[in-house]
RNA sequence: GCCCACGUGGCUCAGUGGUAGAGCACUUCCUUGGUAAGGAAGGGGUCACCGGUUCAAUCCCGGUCGUGGGCUCCA
């Protein structure tokens, strides 16, 4: 518990709560908030609604149901948390409690991690705060009081954070015993967090410093009602039934073996699936004047000093020897390029030269970052190198914009987030090449109707780009395809092409990735369609299932007919009952399953049964056919 | 890389200081069955690896490797 000094209240004369204030003769703006309201605000400034509006201010109410709202609820939700944890373990020294997406965490400093026990006994404390409506008090004080108070209290971080962040005037909140340096605002009193869940604990350290104070980080979530928070944790167990490493042990699609820590060894099943991907790719890219090549995957050391590639990204990279001389395996594919580049005397007729490479790339992340297929040490990008000049930028852009559009959207992508990172502290480049690219950027963006967020100085040090977000059937994001304009490449390489006056000059370059890395992808589209692949994509498309051993004949003859016209196809005539061989292809997610048994043979229609689908309706095999052909022809999103 | 947890048959996981179990999967036999698991029998594990403590280690301790969650979305 806290010492008595520290639980006293400052003397009033050191608070100025607002409703002091002489204007306090007007009514606080809970009296005429809507009854979800959390808080308002008021000529733009987030309040609590115990505070009151002057005259002619321009208010509005902020609940749960919007973002800003609901960020307020989160964070007075941590301030909850760390008011439980207070209680149960008074030696935890509190750091930060941000909102984040999906919830909230706060960070302790603690001799001893939290312990699932802990975590449970933390979540009953909070929801016994909750039940006592606690209101949220804030209290204005002077810089010096409020450092006093938390030396007081020996809460050493935040003093350190009144220090650096206070300004003369600090706003503290007061819920219960526990008092927080905080800005608010905060939800009125306890009571309305009607909903909570005490996640998960780890390590986090202060202010992010790995080599800082290690701290205890808490994270758990709340809801306006219990409704909400049930389907929030419904997803949560949503995604961990789509976990692309449970699937792809699941359906056989990868490996990864622990004597190669962050590869993949792909199995038949998914290597097909990346292969079709590839050549769909291909073909796309191949109607877009793309030209694809291949280059090493080492490269002799020379390279990457050239490259720069040895300067910055050296700690990222495997080196071998062959013979006396040292190579670099490639962790990206740009030099290749630009040594295809640099191979033949280029005129600005070549331009744009489109060079694509679904290239091998080796980088070595450190250990605690490896996961699955989405962070590995070597991976395939869906690369290509675009040498161009800097006026034909834009047009390139838009055309790639519509490349990244046309093939997320094949996959039942709709919601791109497309963002601009423009010129950073430093770089490398001309003012104007900057300025030039950077309004290209941003024309393509407005000519192709993008919505998009702007992220300032957030570009790579050679040139500004554009990164795309994709939202998944769970609503997460994952960052994939990207388009970056580099200044760099060609003077590192001095690389240059014929102007029309027979002068050199130097192409810019635009790297790009649609997929981004096609293990990625494959992750994404495996967790997104939850294993249950498109009919064009999907290892096997139909699962043939004779009823009784008299059938395996006559179900081998149409498997074998399937097959003829290209489909993939299981004949599963284990001596098994039918419905052991449903389950076992609805388990692996075949889109067809079609069984064969006296009926069938003697109406000469087969039962089909979609996948997902209770029950199976009689089709023609003509009929049938056609329909397998026309969703593999039209790469249907589903079945 | 750092912190915490975990590592037991192909998979999911139980378990104990006295050289190990379940379900699924696999094999064989019986069953010939109408849209998500028929029955029986059987095979399969140096309990991640290395070292230590102990009469004895899968279990306790240390190390290594691997896996998982996390490592600021800034009061």
């Amino acid at each position: 518990m806290f010492r008595s000094g520290a639980l006293r209240r400052p003397r009033k004369q050191n608070v100025t709560t607002p409703s002091e204030k002489p204007q306090a003769a007007a009514v606080p703006l809970r009296s005429t908030a809507p009854r979800t309201a959390v808080a308002a605000v008021v000529d733009g400034r987030e309040v609590d609604l115990s505070e009151v509006a002057p005259e002619g201010a321009e208010v509005r109410f902020l609940t749960p149901a919007e973002p800003d709202g609901l960020h307020v609820f989160r964070h007075s939700s941590a301030h909850l948390l760390a008011a439980a944890v207070k209680d149960l373990y008074p030696h935890a020294r509190y750091g930060v409690g941000p909102p984040i997406t999906d919830g909230y965490y706060y960070d302790f400093e603690t001799a001893e991690p939290f312990s699932a026990e802990d975590l449970a006994r933390i979540e009953k404390r909070m929801k016994q705060l909750v039940k006592q409506r606690l209101p949220f008090q804030r209290e204005i004080l002077p810089k010096e009081e409020a450092i006093r108070i938390f030396r007081e209290q020996g809460e050493r971080l935040k003093v350190e954070l009144v220090e650096e962040k206070g300004g003369e005037q600090v706003s503290c909140y007061r819920v219960g015993q526990f008092f927080d340096f905080c800005e608010g605002p905060h939800v009125p009193h306890t009571g309305v967090i009607r909903a909570l869940k005490v996640l998960s604990s780890s390590n986090a350290y202060w202010k992010g410093d790995a080599r800082g104070i290690p701290m205890q980080r808490i994270y758990a979530t709340s809801f306006p009602d219990r409704k909400q928070l049930a389907r929030h944790l419904r997803r949560l167990e949503e995604a961990k039934r789509r976990d692309h490493r449970r699937i792809g042990r699941l359906q056989r699609l990868f490996l990864i073996l622990e004597e190669a820590p962050g590869q993949v060894v792909w199995l038949p099943a998914g290597m097909g699936i990346v292969n079709r991907l590839l050549e769909w790719m291909r073909g796309k890219l191949d109607r877009r004047g793309y030209q694809e090549i291949r280059t090493p995957l080492i490269l002799n050391e020379s390279v990457w000093a050239r490259s720069g590639h040895l300067d910055h990204y050296r700690e990222n990279m495997y080196f071998v020897e062959g013979g006396d001389q040292g190579y670099g395996v490639k962790p990206m594919n740009c030099p290749g390029a630009a040594m295809v580049f640099r191979s033949d005397v280029r005129s600005f007729r070549d331009l744009p030269l489109r060079l694509s490479e679904f290239g091998l790339c080796h980088r070595f992340e450190p250990s605690g970052v490896l996961s699955g297929l989405t962070r590995v040490r070597a991976f395939t990008q869906d690369d290509a190198h675009i040498y161009c000049r800097l006026d034909q930028v834009k047009a390139e852009v838009l055309d790639l914009m519509d490349l990244v559009a046309e093939v997320y959207e094949a996959f039942g992508f709709s919601d791109l987030q497309v963002e601009l990172s423009t010129r950073p502290g430093k770089s490398v480049g001309t003012d104007e090449s900057w300025e030039a690219a950077e309004s290209a950027l941003l024309e393509a963006l407005t000519e192709s109707d993008a919505t998009h967020v702007l992220n300032p100085g957030d570009g790579a040090f050679y040139g500004p780009k554009i990164d795309f977000h994709v939202r998944d059937a769970l609503g997460r994001t994952h960052q994939c395809a990207t388009i970056q304009v580099d200044f760099s490449q060609a003077e590192a390489f001095d690389l240059s092409y014929a102007t029309p006056e027979g002068a050199r000059e130097r192409p810019v370059v635009i790297h790009r990735a649609i997929l981004g890395s096609v293990e990625r992808f494959f992750a994404l589209l495996t967790e997104h369609t939850g294993g249950a692949f498109p009919t064009w994509l999907a290892p096997i498309q139909v699962a043939v299932i004779p009823i009784a051993d008299r059938h395996r004949e006559a179900a081998a003859a149409l498997a074998g007919r399937l097959r003829d016209q290209g489909f993939r196809v299981d004949l599963d005539d284990r001596r098994e009952k039918m419905g052991y061989k449903i389950r076992h292809a609805e388990v692996r997610r075949v889109p067809f399953m079609v069984v064969l048994g006296d009926r069938e043979i003697a109406s000469g229609a087969l039962s089909v049964r979609t996948r997902g689908r209770k029950g199976a309706r009689p089709r023609s095999e003509a009929d049938f056919t056609a329909r397998l052909a026309e969703l593999v022809a039209s790469q249907a999103v589903s079945p």
